[in-house]
DNA sequence: CAGTATCGCTTAACCGGATAAGTAGCGTCA
DNA sequence: TGACGCTACTTATCCGGTTAAGCGATACTG
């Protein structure tokens, strides 16, 4: 078992204090350039990494920052969602050497107090923020508290830190549309939870477009975003009497088991109905017929968030020191797009 | 902003020294209980939640482990697995008020290159090992550094740390035994990525069965888990002369990407082929028919392989303090059952 | 009743870095 | 030649906890 290197171990073979070891170290004045090559070579040679508590005690800065999720833990494997998104803010991360912690939790009050745990501790030096909802306790909770934080989703009027957004109207009328020109004109949408902010962004953006086009019903249902009220929302549309020739899913894992239930009925995919998945995960490639679905890169959104996240926190790193103040601003990115694959065709006349 | 309270806070609000109120607040002796009640009445009242650097700093432990994955941006949010293990690990976690850190890596090196920085810096007591292989340097790596770490799966011989692993000889026979008594004689399996340990356990428990059975053929074909592979194999098989009847994947992914190509070629599931997944998550239930699947409990699995990483830095901290020695110790959960469900039936005559 | 154990607390050192303040050595310039 | 400034360090303090050691005051004990 290896002891772990300290800078007096680096000052004690070099022949110099603990003091001008952490100078040459950092590339702070203050030391020779003969000396900090010196030092450098045996702190290299030595295998030194600064201990995180050490330096975080004195710099008061974890070096981290954190992640909360709130669903429970047979739920949230299904979602590829999640992981891109983790996978992209790591990436971004792990290149600015931070850390991520990660925590999962049931509720809104256990995730509050996460954060004010967090925060306490300085465990991490920021937080993400995910599945914004329209008015959500947790903005100005944080804001409160002074942590750093990217709201991933929005836009949110008002708020009192960045969010990192694109836009849902563009691609909910993109949809509608699509499925307006292939002849579509009884259109249903299995929506996500009712009381999330882009839920409520698509609501508006579906009931705007559905007025400007001659649609005989452009009917909405609210999930949960499982599988399970997937399948039974799409059963139970499937069962009426007018029945729609279209179905736009909120997400993917709804738009798989939609499919699923289409077989189970015996309805030929897309002649007799078409099926539309928002958020383009690799499932939607795996199917017979493969989804129709809006694409966008989520890691690449992931990593952004990152980096606005990292942006904040060194402002506001800064204006701890020279008190300048903090701007809030927002990111938007590229709306998804439209990826037509076999699960979508013309409505049968 | 609030400010952050400290032991010194407490001290001068209480009339007594720091020392007092460290010894109040860990539940040590040394201070009387009416001094213990007074001071823990106003460390909740002033809302004290202890730096965590500071006590790292301390007594050098950061109550956090860690979590390396080793997967692409794009194919690590696919696999339901992960997320379903992490929520389990979690469960555990927080309970001991233990932080989660999680790194998303690419090659091996790099993840040792983690393990290495995260011992170093003391940001992690302890860490998870996933997809252990067959001979795996990782195994060593950490022994050396006398890094605390549980292996995800095993069992491993002679390892010098404990393994949480379930058994796979027995589901593997399972399904061999359940698809021969359905009459099928040529059966497909297509593997997960061939240096991984449990695939390798799984090869051999198929060619053991599969010898004290008179099947026609059994044979495997590895992959790399991902759908396109599964896809790509299901399809290469069901185009050859011979076809099996019945095809077993090694993963949920590969198995609903298999479900896919069946239907793209007009085969009737299970009249004409049945099909079996291992990892039974939610997928599984979403396609129809449903997929036959081994059921195994991945976030307990997950809670479990916690207890064991937290009993064992406890341990090591013991050990540190009173020069015990540390037992390696590997615990078996239940091994998966088999979950008949649409897609596997009788071979046809 | 002196000797001593115990309680209840304070003091001070320590963990490993960062950093402000202090200082020795040397060149410069009036 | 002495005041001054600069370089290249060292020293000491701090971050916020933990903890060994110290130290009165009280209780116990032979």
């Amino acid at each position: 078992m290896t002891r772990r290197v300290t800078i007096a171990d680096i000052a004690a073979a070099a022949g110099v204090s603990k003091g001008a070891v952490s100078y040459a170290l950092n590339g702070r004045p203050g030391v020779s350039e003969t000396t900090r090559t010196k030092i450098l070579a045996i702190a290299a040679e030595m295998g030194f990494v600064p201990n995180r508590a050490a330096r975080s005690l004195s710099v008061s800065s974890a070096q981290a920052v954190g992640i909360a999720l709130r669903r429970s833990a047979r739920t949230i494997g299904i979602e590829p969602y999640f992981m891109e998104l983790i996978s992209g803010i790591e990436a971004t991360l792990s290149a600015g050497s931070f850390g991520l912690t990660l925590q999962i939790v049931g509720t809104v009050e256990e995730e509050l107090e996460v954060y004010r745990r967090w925060w306490a501790e300085r465990r991490v030096d920021g937080v993400f923020l995910c599945d914004v909802g329209t008015s959500d306790q947790r903005l100005d909770f944080i804001a409160d508290l002074g942590l750093p934080a990217v709201a991933v989703g929005g836009p949110i009027e008002g708020a009192r830190f960045p969010a990192v957004w694109h836009d849902d109207v563009e691609p909910s009328r993109d949809i509608l549309e699509y499925l307006y020109t292939l002849g579509h004109r009884r259109v249903a949408r299995i929506a996500g939870i009712p009381g999330l902010l882009h839920t409520a962004i698509r609501d508006k953006a579906y009931d705007d477009t559905a007025a400007d086009l001659a649609f005989e019903s452009v009917t909405t249902i609210h999930s949960d975003y499982t599988g399970e009220q997937g399948a039974q929302i799409t059963r139970r549309l499937l069962s009426s009497a007018k029945r729609p020739t279209a179905i736009v899913y909120d997400n993917d894992v709804m738009a798989v088991a939609g499919l699923g239930v289409a077989h189970e009925l015996g309805l030929e995919i897309p002649e007799q109905l078409s099926l539309v998945a928002w958020d383009d995960s690799q499932l939607c490639r795996l199917t017979h017929p493969a989804l129709t679905s809006l694409t966008r890169d989520i890691p690449a959104y992931g990593a952004k968030c990152a980096e606005v996240l990292l942006t904040l926190i060194g402002a506001a790193t800064e204006a701890a020191h020279q008190g300048a103040e903090t701007r809030t601003f927002s990111v938007q990115c590229k709306p998804a797009q439209l990826s037509p694959r076999g699960s979508t065709g013309p409505a049968q006349t």
